[in-house]
DNA sequence: TCCGCGGTGACAACCGTTTGCCATGTGTTG
DNA sequence: CAACACATGGCAAACGGTTGTCACCGCGGA
């Protein structure tokens, strides 16, 4: 208790108790091997018997290196980026590297904003699906590490879950099951995964000599399911693909207070296999994407790139694979 | 481009630059008040055109202060503090503080050595949940500012949330429908919101003559609803208040497994309101819970207790109410 | 005219570490 | 035994700000 407000203890004390010079304290604590056995054996138990505690402001300071990456979302609310939250975590917890927060609110302007601004606090940071046109985005990567998340832009690592293959395994799922009018729910249109996966959809139908259609863009969020399910009704279709498994989830919601049966007169696939895709009414037939790796991943990736006596030229751009979940949200046309 | 490794720019640059010393430099920038309009403007006018970034750990190291705080949770991917990350970050970004994430990965002990560690680089923290012990929880209340979430303990500033007058509701609301036999399932021991809930349960049933029966403990997480639903049919009950929703939700997919019917066999109440426990199959009954404008209380008092030159004996304390969500786990027995 | 005063800005001392450079001591080699 | 390489530890200069203290300025009042 009367630890109270006591000045706390930095390496100068150690240094003071142990008669050694603060240099030589410092690299016992920091550099080990740079110090005989004895002194740093000595040195340390001192800094434990003190409670020594480092202060990395000062470190920071001193070294430049702030052994703190940033994790930026679009939305922390988004049930796809838990996954995400979850992988960084763990892996930055594991390189020793502190986990700091940004949610970009979906826009563009906060992203380099916000990204500039902290660039003398972070040792890098993580892009998950980055709103930044590809210009800014390697702008923005000369002024600090970075790797980007389910977005590729050449000179920037990355690691991008390969959705686009499951998106076809999806329309082969489909097509087998009868369906011929199959539509894709659109996200927003900066989204880089949205291009991609409505991309992947087109050239899958074509293959199948079927016309591909789209509804939306609509704005990412649950909510965006009531209209996309009216849309998606209103097209025809006896089939979708939505943008992610938020849009699906919302969409079974509205589709069941329409009295629209799931999968009997619509079928409907999502994206992402986020949490509570599996037990949703009826559980949802999706993609499943190896998100929580894809966080770990892109922090290896960071932080192999940010040791400088480390072998550089590891590979920079990872793809994930995903597979096709089928659940009970699609199924073959019954009218 | 050309940008590329250019030193960056310090308020030594800009006090050359302006003719001024370093000091009213900083003051310009960081106390505006302290120095004459024009010289302020003048000063601001260079450092914008120069591109001044202000470094934070140096800021730090000066100051003591890091305009940081983190947020500390038991396990990142408990949906419950999805709302609570979200609260916190919105709060924290308005109060200009930047916003770590610390798991603790359930464990006790690693709460306070991470947040030991941590400390010099932290203003301050909210404890979502915490597993430690009052007596811990007050030493390091003394090491660093804190405010807890769900958790009261004497001395420290908290935000809880009264799911136990919850609980009251929802056992009036499973008597009313005829239920005799509810059942408490229980969460981790060390959870002070699981104590506090359980006591509250049979407070309520004792109200209405009725003797108070559990089950568990189980560790959290959806996967224990697989033991919590066999444990309840066991017991015979044909009703059950469930320590949160990711238990029932767990439960729900495990009855639905065993072909038990909800709530025509067996009525199942959540806690917390979570994502995903509106659109289950079926829809769950629950305490919806405002984690979201928890964390944000959590952080106001917290940067309220932050500011040296405030009013301080502020509201220490705080309350936040829940209502019962009737949705559709819960109804008569029909057996 | 002189004094005191509030407002403004400069000086310089930190804040706690890291790290380049150098002096010393020890062991190895020819 | 000389010469040299290397391991070890010390000195002191950064790192980029903040802030207490003080000198100076011009002003109004006596």
């Amino acid at each position: 208790m009367e630890s109270g407000r006591r000045r706390p203890v930095t390496i100068a004390d150690i240094a003071a108790a142990t008669g050694v010079a603060v240099s030589t304290v410092s690299r016992a604590l920091s550099r080990p091997s740079r110090v005989s056995a004895a002194t740093r054996e000595r040195i340390q138990a001192v800094a434990r018997a003190m409670d020594y505690v480092p202060h990395p402001p000062a470190r920071a300071l001193a070294s430049g290196r702030t052994r703190t990456v940033a994790l930026v979302v679009s939305d922390v609310t988004n049930p796809f980026y838990f996954g995400m939250i979850r992988g960084t975590q763990q892996q930055l917890k594991a390189a020793g590297y502190a986990h700091l927060l940004i949610d970009t609110e979906d826009s563009a302007d906060h992203e380099v904003e916000m990204l500039h601004a902290m660039r003398r606090s972070l040792d890098g940071a993580i892009l998950g699906a980055s709103r930044l046109p590809a210009r800014a985005l390697v702008a923005l990567a000369g002024e600090i590490p970075l790797v980007t998340v389910n977005r590729n832009v050449r000179g920037v690592p990355s690691v991008v879950i390969d959705t686009p293959a499951g998106i076809a395994q999806a329309v082969e799922h489909l097509v087998s099951l009868g369906h011929r009018d199959i539509v894709y729910v659109s996200g927003p249109t900066q989204s880089w995964s949205n291009q991609a996966r409505w991309q992947a959809m087109r050239v899958a139908l074509e293959r199948h000599g079927l016309g591909a259609q789209r509804v939306g863009p609509f704005p990412s969020g649950r909510g965006s399911g009531t209209a996309a399910a009216d849309a998606v009704l209103n097209s025809g279709a006896t089939a979708c693909v939505a943008f992610n498994d938020l849009f699906a989830l919302g969409m079974l919601t509205r589709l069941r207070e329409r009295g629209v049966r799931v999968p009997a007169d619509l079928s409907v696939v999502g994206c992402d296999d986020i949490f509570g895709a599996d037990f949703s009414n009826p559980p949802l037939t999706t993609l499943a994407a190896p998100i929580e790796q894809a966080g770990r991943m892109a922090v290896s990736l960071l932080v192999a790139g940010l040791d400088p006596r480390a072998p550089q030229p590891q590979r920079r751009a990872v793809v994930l694979p995903t597979y096709l979940t089928v659940r009970e949200s699609t199924g073959p046309l019954t009218s």
